[in-house]
DNA sequence: GTAACCAAATTGGTCAGACCAAAACAAGTG
DNA sequence: CACTTGTTTTGGTCTGACCAATTTGGTTAC
């Protein structure tokens, strides 16, 4: 979206920035408006406005007498991709606890959508499971692939809470991803076996084991992401 | 958090209300600042405000031209409360999928807390467990021990991004919860089994063991709180 | 009749200056 | 040193204005 059409976005960008890298302590007073104000050559009710964002993403509290930073845990998810961004390369640890989260958070829906599909939606997961078994491609035919089955899943358990946790995760980290036009070399094998049990699980509709099964390929997923991140860039990309 | 304590978080309120109503459709534009200025008897400055904390909901995009809302799929976490409390009971459907959502992020949090706690965590973990298995007393008192060792293996997992979204999804629900002040009989024997199950996973630190027993406490859980939200509402409000 | 085009009205983005009430601060007082 | 008081600062709101981009509706050309 348009984060920086705006003065005041663009504003409220610098000072998220600022705030994220810790120059000021939780609990310590903002400069006020009219200083912000001055500062950035902006009128008052430009960062007013970029103040509001800074208050809905939770990283401050603007109250009578001043605004004052938040602690980060009580900021909102919207904070992870900037977070994230923060360095020169993108933070390893929040880069494996961000694919941990949404492996946990495809694996429900995969749980609810083996409970709730009518046979149609069976007939369709079990086809792209199969489909993509049969054709164990590289990574960059078989991500969109999964991306599209877990995509179904998620329609199909129709989980409101899930849906709305998963998009804020995905803004905050395709972006990130994609500008780094990584290539993971994920394991194959445990690719395989996740599928393998995610095709069983479909007969009798085992919610737990397909759930495992989607935990299972996020693990390798996580592993191979993180993996293709480390500093060591190399141009001979071979793994054995 | 003063919600309404301003004049533009009122609108915003109210607005809001609006907007998850359905009153618009997706795509519709919304009355210009100006008319909503009008309207509320505000300044355009306060009109704008509010605008923009919806935007940052991201239930509307404005834009030159005019302020559009968006479709509810697209939405922030933070509308999940007030979409909650649309009617005269919550949405149990949208209870349901909260605890449900809730309960695959504590078990992603066991599963971590597990791979990566010293041993002296290891040592509190236990203790809080076997305390908990001890003494199988009711909801009342057993909720907030459970609550403690959830937050004890989130603080263990240390997971920024399952913080972040468990506080927005905790400030969104709990408000909702305690509201209701619901007493839910929530099934013993899978306490019980959910249990044994955890503290059977410490030794060997068996993460997927110990998060399939949180999943299965939080199916109970579900199951009780959905339970006790339903209609049948009884006037004689004694707590006891 | 339809398509492309152009000008007026509308809309959001920003600015300036002002007022009020509440909070923070400094000074005076016991 | 603690307490109270008065001044300053700060956020919350209002008014009225200007600009640039979009919308809109009428007009022209095909």
């Amino acid at each position: 979206m348009p984060e920086g059409s705006t003065l005041s976005h663009e504003i409220a960008e610098i000072l998220r920035g600022e705030i994220l890298d810790q120059r000021y302590r939780e609990g310590d007073r903002l400069p006020s408006e009219r200083a912000t104000a001055a500062r950035f050559n902006a009128s008052r009710g430009a960062i007013r406005e970029a103040f509001s964002q800074l208050e809905q993403l939770g990283i401050i509290a603007v109250l009578p007498g001043g605004a004052r930073v938040r602690a980060l845990n009580s900021a909102s998810i919207s904070v992870l991709g900037p977070l994230m961004a923060r360095g020169v390369s993108p933070d390893l640890v929040l880069v494996r606890q961000f694919l941990q989260t949404f492996g946990s958070l495809a694996a429900q829906n995969a749980r609810e959508a083996l409970a709730c599909a009518d046979a149609a939606q069976m007939n369709c997961i079990t086809e792209m499971v199969v489909d993509l078994d049969k054709e164990n491609a590289d990574f960059s035919v078989a991500i969109p692939r999964w991306q599209r089955l877990l995509e179904y899943l998620a329609t199909t358990a129709d989980n409101l809470v899930i849906r709305l946790i998963t998009n804020d995760l995905k803004a905050q980290f395709v972006a990130q991803m994609t500008a780094l036009a990584i290539q993971p070399q994920i394991d194959k094998r445990a690719v395989a076996h996740s599928l393998m049990e995610l095709r069983e699980s479909l007969p009798d509709r085992n919610g737990d084991r397909a759930a495992a099964a989607i935990t299972t390929f996020f693990d390798a997923l996580t592993e191979s992401v993180v993996d293709a991140c480390l500093p060591r860039r190399v141009p001979s990309a071979r793994a054995g």
